[in-house]
DNA sequence: GGCAGTCAAGTACGC
DNA sequence: GCGTACTTGACTGCC
């Protein structure tokens, strides 16, 4: 078990997720806005790898308007050192990394632009992961989309499409419950289809079930992934207190965490902390599962 | 420097 | 059919 949290650090004073307005696009914006996120990139993983944090969530806008039209600029090559060189990072000091395309991205939409556009995005995604030489267990985790009036149609469109996807995106994609749509149930039976891995939320499975507990999905979830896959990530949040249904913490709950922990304790999984104060609650996560015999600890990897 | 409006992209839903 | 909520951090223009 590893515990991280997603894309952003507010305690370091920088951020990886620069971009810019799409009429102001130009091939020197571009790539000084990716050298600066790259840069930042790298001063949070030193974070995590300082505080033990070996669990993040890649930022989307990594890259500004990588899979957009406009950006036809060779990103790829242009920053290949750095890539690498995270990358090594990455893999000496034994993260585990995702990425997670926003909601733009719909594998099932039956306009075939949204789904040209959401390959194109996938395609992004998992190059940033390729070219940091990052093994299947890196994930690229989405949505499965809407559900247009017809949810049994839209699940098979999702199948079909899978299937028909380039290798290099297969190998990274995994699917995600939602709050409103798509039940952890929906995604396993997508699953049987495909074979795709599937990623357990427990705050959206909480306000979207088909009444079974979250622990009892766990081993349902966990032969969704193969041995090259990597152990199951999972997405842990809870409601915040006074507003909508559906909200994120702003904090997390150290006593609704303990007992996630100890309710799970028989499955092994790297947890998503998707807490709005980022590293400060993940920090405070670890702290909790210090004990915890699942818990990956590698503070002094290069010692 | 601070602030409010806006931003590539989509869907669901209420009227 | 149209407008709005969803969700959310960063950018941009205006004062």
């Amino acid at each position: 078990m590893r515990i991280g949290y997603p894309c952003i650090n507010r305690s370091i004073g920088c951020t990886a997720s620069h971009t810019f307005r799409l009429a102001s696009y130009t091939e020197e914006r571009l790539i000084d806005t990716v050298k600066e996120n790259l840069a930042c990139l790298e001063k949070i993983l030193e974070y995590n790898r300082e505080h033990g944090m070996l669990f993040f969530r890649i930022t989307s806008d990594l890259v500004p308007f990588a899979s957009h039209p406009v950006c036809t600029y060779p990103w790829q090559e242009h920053f290949a050192e750095e890539f690498q060189r995270i990358g090594k990072f990455i893999r000496q000091h034994g993260f585990r990394i995702s990425m997670h395309p926003d909601q733009f991205v719909l594998m099932n939409a039956p306009d075939t632009n949204v789904f040209q556009r959401s390959i194109a995005d996938l395609v992004y995604q998992t190059k940033v992961l390729d070219l940091m030489g990052l093994d299947r267990s890196a994930k690229v985790q989405i949505h499965v989309g809407g559900v247009y009036g017809d949810k049994p149609a839209s699940m098979d469109r999702f199948s079909d499409r899978y299937e028909s996807l380039d290798h290099a995106i297969k190998n990274r994609l995994v699917i995600e419950n939602d709050e409103r749509l798509y039940t952890i149930t929906d995604c396993l039976a997508i699953h049987e289809r495909t074979g795709i891995p599937v990623i357990g939320d427990s705050f959206h499975h909480a306000l979207n079930n088909c009444g079974e507990p979250f622990v009892d999905l766990l081993k349902s979830i966990r032969a969704t992934w193969k041995v090259h896959d990597g152990i199951p990530m999972v997405d842990y949040s809870s409601q915040e207190p006074g507003k909508r249904t559906g909200a994120h913490a702003e904090h997390i709950v150290p006593e609704d965490f303990r007992q996630f922990l100890y309710q799970t304790r028989m499955a092994d999984f790297d947890i998503m902390l998707e807490i709005k104060d980022k590293e400060k609650s993940a920090r405070l996560a670890l702290d909790i599962a210090r004990d915890d015999p699942r818990l990956v600890i590698r503070k002094n990897a290069d010692a």
